[in-house]
DNA sequence: CTGTTAGCGCCTTCAA
DNA sequence: TTGAAGGCGCTAACAG
């Protein structure tokens, strides 16, 4: 395996010292676009490389951008990431992927932080649903580490985010309901650590409370947006007396144990039952009845989360700091897919 | 941010020199218990940790690993990266990541390759589905870089891998079917590039020649594996007068091709038609009916080919040569997952 | 068993 | 606009 070429050698080939090459690899202004070209065409010719470990160790950019994910089993990781490494893919940038389970209790969750911080391999994170995390992550990017965060906005937090509006998808999943006719809507919360959660949560609530209907807290339980979560919930929505016509599932997974259950206490949907679930995964659409939900844009979260993240780079290797933008955020619409397990309920109450 | 701790930090506070620090951070064996015991005690309070870059740089390993992957979009990968990326957390490695897109013409994922190869990061690379690049990546491995593939054995190469063992299991859902009674089994392939592909074509007429049944090539149509890719072969086998009373489809998504198109046709599965698919991803058991499918075990070949790896990176960095261990490979079984998409034909005809 | 001495390949002043 | 020199944090001989 032919030994690898350093700067020294393409240097050496094209007439010059080790600091041209290293500034034509920088494109640094002060370089003779005559020596510029010539050094450019020898490191084409030789397929140079640069050792990125070297460069970074003497104090140039690492080009390695971190992400932190959750379980990369939930279904719509791989959209994300997806968007996340198409970017990165077209940038001189490689990603670094940690991941982190649910499981791990926050200190765990903290130390892989600190590893990736320490390692000093990273120059950016990309954090995705960084739930209990995420003050941590403020205190980073704070400290002036480049972090872009893939969640819904929680505290008034200073770190750059991208998410879907969560809020509003569910709101709009709420007010279809509504608008069939419903009246008893049950929700299934998903864990309150996430924002999202919490926003949909606040959707739902929304949506109610401008029909003029109340909150009633026997229609809320609590699931935590895993698969057979939603069971629990669902069982005890489907035994009561006077049962909701509506189910409205924090996310598709916890939608799929409703459908389980109602399917053993013999109601059918969307006849007996109407359901939504949020989020879009793909097993989704091809369920019977295909469920009606609220569509998250996985890909372009991903994808935008990388474009702000590699600007957020690029501005704080050249010049101006990030003082001129403050809070970078971007909320993406979410869309209700409207399929087959919708229906009025069967017997309108009056109210 | 206060300035990162060097080993020479470290070293100043534990009372020794850099290099038993580096010694201790290295686990070699000559270092006195009661030293170790002290720098490791220093490290633990000023939770220090070692810049690989510098490491790698100073002639170490690099202690990164490089995975290459094709479309994170196929529902199968997210099992397969959770299982390489449990096995990676565990282990005192980080895992880049590198995706290679269908679309890409060859010469692109070479370029792909050779970076990973030139940026001299990764010390190793896990490579999962390579199809035509695998050529490039056992030229690769001969030349001494760690590599392990995660796909069925092509022609014979030296390079390490771990599969599901297509071929069988393509062969257990044909016998399935034909022990049920089916006699005219139509086959939708996969695209020959991947190994997969052709194994599970072999397992068919494996099958069919057992059962004593002359190959139909008017009963084999091929898909690419992807969404809708399966619609075009359903249609053919669907509209011949005397169309198959079975159809195995060479993947779970091409099998809901197969699904959409019956039921265009107004054909009910089982009843009319009987479907096996192969892969089990997420929605096929949500499917109605629920589908039947020969489940491969993604996470357990994520995780045993990152744990072939590690040990690879261990051998070649310590003492022996990789001269004891020629060709490393594992297959793992396949199951058929027996669910509702399969009944015996309506009217079993002679034969 | 432990310290000393050289670099690894690159970027960055500082002069020229 | 360019070259020379120094050092980033670490590992790897080589002495002791």
């Amino acid at each position: 395996m032919a030994r690898k070429l350093t700067i020294r050698d393409i240097a050496r080939l094209a007439g010059v010292s080790k600091s041209t090459v290293s500034r034509v690899l920088n494109t640094k202004q002060d370089v003779d676009p005559a020596t510029r070209e010539r050094v450019l065409r020898v490191i084409e010719e030789q397929t140079f490389v640069l050792d990125m470990s070297a460069a970074k160790l003497a104090g140039g950019r690492s080009r390695l951008i971190g992400s932190l994910v959750p379980s990369l089993a939930w279904p719509l990781m791989s959209e994300i990431m997806r968007g996340i490494s198409d970017v990165v893919a077209q940038s001189p940038y490689e990603l670094l992927l940690y991941s982190i389970t649910k499981n791990q209790v926050h200190e765990e969750q903290q130390q892989v932080i600190s590893r990736i911080l320490h390692s000093n391999l990273a120059s950016g994170l990309l954090a995705v649903f960084p739930g209990p995390a995420t003050p941590y992550l403020t205190e980073l990017y704070e400290k002036g580490f480049p972090v872009v965060i893939i969640d819904d906005r929680g505290e008034p937090t200073s770190v750059p985010w991208v998410s879907a509006d969560n809020r509003v998808g569910a709101y709009a999943a709420t007010r279809y309901l509504l608008q069939m006719g419903h009246r008893r809507i049950a929700y299934i919360q998903g864990p309150v650590e996430y924002r999202a959660s919490q926003a949909r949560y606040q959707g739902y609530c929304d949506a109610l409370q401008e029909a003029g209907l109340a909150i009633d807290p026997t229609l809320i339980q609590q699931g935590d947006f895993t698969p057979t979560s939603g069971c629990a919930p669902a069982e005890i929505f489907l035994s009561m007396a006077d049962r909701p016509t509506a189910i409205f599932a924090g996310n598709d997974q916890m939608a799929y144990d409703v459908l389980t259950v109602a399917h053993k206490h013999g109601l059918r949907i969307p006849r007996d039952l109407s359901l939504v679930g949020f989020d879009d995964i793909p097993p989704s659409a091809y369920l019977s009845p295909p469920l009606t939900t609220v569509q998250q844009p996985f890909y372009q979260m991903g994808k935008q989360a990388a474009e702000l993240l590699l600007s957020l780079l690029d501005v704080s290797s050249s010049s101006a700091l990030n003082t001129l933008s403050k809070s970078l955020s971007i909320r993406l619409v979410t869309d209700l897919v409207v399929r087959d397990s919708c229906s009025p309920p069967r017997t309108v109450k009056g109210y």
